[in-house]
DNA sequence: TTGTAAGCGTTATCAG
DNA sequence: CTGATAACGCTTACAA
């Protein structure tokens, strides 16, 4: 049997309470008899129970990170960063995989809750008409991750897609590219799909160069789709000059389609990412990337989250970190 | 506030040990009550509070996963595969990212412990001294990934290291290699890596070959290592012929290494890795490797895991899983 | 500053 | 089969 509270009053010679209270410096206690307990504390090893604590407390020093899934680069890295500082917050993260299904979402936003973990942090692909509303009716504080939720009350980390791909598309265009394919990730209700394909359109304008409805693939993150549709158009002998993916994976998948052909990348297209995850760096030719600061991101919304826990920021906040564009070897200057 | 127990006694009029009873299915109740009691179940939307009800179970639905980095592709889908079968046993996971640091591991061994929960997954690229003492005295029942564990009382999922390697390398000899080098992962000390070691040497062996010390590449999972010393090893024009690197990653990083240089992969050099891990598919070319079947291997463990909470499986189990060569792109057949 | 005692929401023992 | 009631280990008014 682990030793408790109530070993550590006796041996110490004290109350509980008091023994409570120097363990949580929740109260002023004499300088002597705090020694004595952590003495005493320290002589049995005594450990809280932090199942006992929550019961009183009705939360868990829990954190809930839903996440499409844990095994795509981007969200291993993301899920690693949060993991990193909820510690040092002394919060566990318990880890949701819903492989991008909205049912699943809801089912661990229910499940969470009950557990009653003290937040969530929420990684989605689309936040759809269904997930917002639990959005809407969470009762524990919630981030989310790379999507505008502060119409829906929730606070978010994100970086401005608009702009990241306004800056993408026009470094391929000041490259000597004409021919530009967006490879958008969410539908056409998504903010940030609209977002992006603001940006792009934006950067198109500017350099006078015409919109062509042909050139955005919507790819919903699926990489196999898109070297798919890429591969098509290798056949069909219809390529664009430069893509830009919204994903480090989907370029990829872009490339492969390509090399895969006999084509040759920066040589017959440049094609830029999205993320900087670590396959942009181990794959070859190493990928030009538009670089999220993942490890900033996981850390600032678990902060987020931590604060609006213990009750500090009661208002949403939205910040926009800022992205990088990270030039490596799948892009080319081209000369028309 | 939630609806608990009592509400639910109240409103079915009947005491809250019947209503746990037929929550609970623990013992018989009639019908009609049970009937009763489900209805306002319903109605009410009770949910029980799994903390009050871990607070006198004495342990937690929830299973700890200590890994050294869930950034890390296969484990990544190693933890994928775990969160996914925990759920339908209805526990819940917590990660554990120890970044190879023995001091981690201990401190998460405690803290899981502390936590209560119900048992321990256990991912470490060496077992020693320190960490081993852990397992010797660990009062949850514990599963070890991929290292053998049952000499300290703990039980494994693991692949035969010897048979892989030697399956590796002999492949590597029957398409015509024979300078073969190979990167091993732990220090000499583990049992794994002399396993390895086994294997290669038998494969050399059995075809003849003199083994070469300094075709013995240790590298600790490191992949930039691997490629610094790969790197070396083309500089001083004293590449083999072929590598079996006893991880996807460190293969991928010893091709990086030779691309980078002007040479070609399978051209110049054949590359075997290990674990089948997404990104050998991704990665250009093709990986050959040894796969691991990631996922059922973490729907074994967890299985393990949870059938020794349950207390069924006392004694400690060492179950072996097949691996399979999955020949891709990074070899070749060359004829001397 | 310290102690007493009342919960927190369950499960489990023990009578009936 | 059903109901009181005592834990489980801790926090926190309320008293002293």
């Amino acid at each position: 049997m682990a030793v408790t509270i109530k070993d550590v009053a006796k041996k110490a010679n004290v109350s509980i309470s008091t023994v409570s209270r120097v363990i949580n410096s929740s109260k002023p206690v004499s300088d002597d008899i705090k020694q004595r307990v952590y003495d005493v504390v320290e002589e049995l090893g005594y450990t809280p129970n932090p199942v006992a604590r929550s019961l009183v407390m009705k939360k868990q020093q829990i954190i809930g990170v839903i996440v499409p899934d844990v095994s795509m680069s981007v969200i291993g890295e993301l899920v690693s960063a949060i993991e990193d500082n909820a510690k040092t917050y002394k919060y566990d993260i318990v880890l949701c995989n819903t492989y991008g299904d909205v049912e699943n979402e809801l089912r661990y936003f229910d499940l969470l809750k009950a557990k009653q973990v003290g937040g969530i942090i929420f990684v989605t692909d689309e936040i759809n008409d269904i997930n917002a509303k639990r959005l809407l009716d969470a009762e524990v504080p919630i981030v989310l991750f790379d999507r505008d939720g502060t119409d829906y009350g929730v606070s978010s980390v994100l970086v401005d897609q608009e702009k990241s791909t306004y800056e993408a598309v026009k470094y391929l265009i000041d490259i000597g590219h004409k021919d530009i394919m967006l490879v958008r990730s969410g539908d056409e209700q998504q903010k940030f799909t609209i977002s992006q394909l603001d940006g792009y359109k934006r950067a198109l304008k500017e350099h006078k160069i015409r919109f062509k409805k042909k050139r955005i693939l919507e790819s919903n993150f699926d990489a196999d789709k898109v070297y798919r549709e890429v591969k098509k158009l290798v056949k069909k002998d219809d390529l664009p000059d430069a893509i830009f993916a919204t994903s480090d994976a989907m370029a990829i998948a872009a490339i492969n389609a390509m090399v895969d052909n006999g084509l040759k990348v920066p040589d017959d297209c440049s094609i830029i990412g999205l993320f900087d995850s670590k396959i942009s760096k181990f794959y070859r030719p190493q990928l030009t990337t538009v670089g999220y600061p993942i490890y900033d991101m996981g850390s600032i919304a678990l902060r987020m989250l931590t604060k609006a826990i213990d009750g500090h920021n009661k208002k949403v906040q939205k910040v926009v970190v800022q992205h990088s564009l990270i030039v490596r070897d799948s892009t080319k200057l081209i000369n028309s």
